[in-house]
DNA sequence: TTCGCCCGTCGAAGCGCTTCGACGTAACTC
DNA sequence: GAGTTACGTCGAAGCGCTTCGACGGGCGAA
């Protein structure tokens, strides 16, 4: 039916090893006798078949990731983490399959065990992550985004998100603002602990204690209504306040709207910095002072990371992606008074 | 090392084969032996190697998805199909490969020569896409989410989204709206043909027309500021418009906003319809009449159509799901004068 | 009672590839 | 010039599973 590797052996008058070797490189084989396997390759057009080279070589050359779809995660954030894996690993000739959150311990396992997958990466990880032990045990390699409580024998990536929290406030320290509000993510969030979020928070009230600053924080719904309930709320609690750090990309829009309606004009009266895509950032009414969420290096960097893993290499615990605040329109000096 | 098929089979005191067709049920099994070789797979812990399983039976069990990461496409609704693509495929024992859009036809070639996948699941197609040629000469079974220009010798499936445009329309008739307009997707997705815009605006416009209503057309950017600017030229050129149909779920909020702005009052002045996921529709700050948008009965739907080919059943070529207007607070009567 | 049939199970032959050891040849070393 | 070493290639042995044909025993039909 379909053309195998003796087909190919056989149109190029060597033996199959041999296509094999062509193939993979992993022994000399002469420019003359390469180039006519590739002809004959080509001519045939042969296609490797994934299975039987899976179950002679014991790699798949697929990754497994699995993808978050709770309630409070920012979708195209994780859909541009999803596509930059899959990007990256196509460029080492790797395949992803996905696999949801849903499936919890047991689909990890399974596309582990099955021997479906060569290496795992797992995406939005919880403080105590219940996934953690299986991972720790499996015998394949796996890469975490976002830190657990601790990375001991795992490997971890995420953006420096208390840096990120901090650098919003310092820049907002330095413009001479003494009164800083935090608005982030749902409750939800925090409530299961999800890594990232406390991180912020932690870099956030850090910074500001440090400054001597006064601040506050506020969770925030992923909905308009929620963002204009907080921005309302914020503004009467704290009259005094003049710098707003969001994390939360749901609600940057709705929010601006919010103090518009509110009668503030950013940034003379209120300056903004965000935690969000670089994209989103620049797209808003007001351009956004803001720590990016790289997506796309996370994703890289995080099939390199498990790329050494299978290659045997070995590879920090822990991998913090440096934060970079860049100042846009939407942050000024502390009004007068 | 990790325990196989044949150590099942000496524990539980029979061959392998009657391990597998116990595991397969492709032959009777008395239900005792069936019994031990349970017994002895879960105190083993036996998993089938999946690369040796696709290369003995030909199937991998494994479905392609490629998903599209193009501009103006609306990511929540394309994750939400994701997951139900994902869900339902794992209800059916099978894995899901996730392929993007820019690996285009060679990508889709790849995985079905190599035999990585049985099937494939295609989105966001085009009415003149290139990839339906190898599509049609390929030798696995594949599902389009969406209509080309022709669907023969293909298997489509998608809302009716025809239908939904006139349902909107024909609702506005209802309550004797005369003038409407139709907000719609970002000008790059009629421009490279994206069948679903343009079948909305087909829908519209004939209803329109059945009507004897006066009708206007405008793309719309996926940002708030192309919203409001939208919004306010639609009002400027149609003073008498009353009636609104939105098939852009990324500027609904900001167009309800904007149009707030305008001194419009909804439903009381304005009335709108949109076409948007049910939740979208029912957590904004007007709850919208709609057409949902079921993704989740897609993803369910595309994989069952899929499961059926691989089955060798006959399916039909074109499937529509219904489209279902919900009224809700958004519509009402149109303002007298 | 005997033949044929079906049920339940086994053995063996692959599925298409990788990889290991072996082998001949050519290019070195000293 | 004998002994290495490296190169380029081949043959064969699996990888772990599915599946096909075969086979013995129990049963109903004749």
């Amino acid at each position: 039916m379909t053309v195998k590797i003796t087909d190919v052996a056989r149109h190029a008058g060597v033996s199959p090893s041999t296509v094999s070797y062509a193939l993979s490189g992993k022994r000399p084989i002469s420019a003359e006798t390469r180039a006519r396997v590739e002809a004959s390759i080509r001519e045939l057009g042969y296609r490797p078949h994934a299975g039987a080279r899976a179950l002679a070589s014991s790699k798949s050359n697929v990754l497994a990731m699995v993808v978050p779809l709770r309630a409070g995660i920012h979708v195209p954030v994780v859909m541009g983490f999803a596509v930059s894996v899959v990007t990256s690993a196509r460029a080492h000739d790797h395949d992803v399959l996905l696999v949801t959150q849903e499936e919890g311990e047991e689909g990890l396992r399974r596309v582990a065990d099955t021997a479906l997958v060569d290496a795992l990466i797992v995406m939005d990880v919880q403080l105590h992550d219940p996934r953690l032990p299986l991972l720790r045990t499996l015998d394949r390699p796996s890469v975490l985004i976002g830190f657990p409580a601790s990375s001991d024998g795992l490997t971890c990536i995420d953006l420096d998100f208390r840096a990120a929290g901090e650098l919003c406030v310092d820049h907002l320290a330095g413009l001479g603002h003494r009164v800083v509000g935090l608005i982030g993510s749902p409750p939800e969030v925090y409530v299961r602990q999800t890594s990232f979020a406390q991180r912020v928070l932690q870099g956030f009230t850090a910074a500001a204690t440090r400054h001597g600053m006064t601040s506050t924080v506020h969770p925030c719904e992923a909905t308009p209504a929620a963002a204009r309930e907080v921005a309302e709320r914020l503004l009467r609690e704290h009259p005094a306040l003049t710098g707003v750090v969001v994390h939360n990309e749901a609600v940057l829009d709705p929010l601006l709207d919010a103090f518009e309606h509110l009668g503030l004009r950013i940034p003379a009266d209120l300056s903004i910095t965000a935690l969000c895509p670089e994209d989103l950032a620049t797209s808003l009414r007001v351009p956004l002072t803001s720590v990016a969420i790289p997506s796309t290096e996370l994703g890289e960097q995080a099939v390199a990371l498990l790329m050494k893993k299978l290659d045997g290499a070995p590879v920090p615990e822990a991998t913090l992606l440096p934060a970079h605040l860049t100042p846009r329109a939407s942050t000024a000096r502390r009004p007068a008074g």
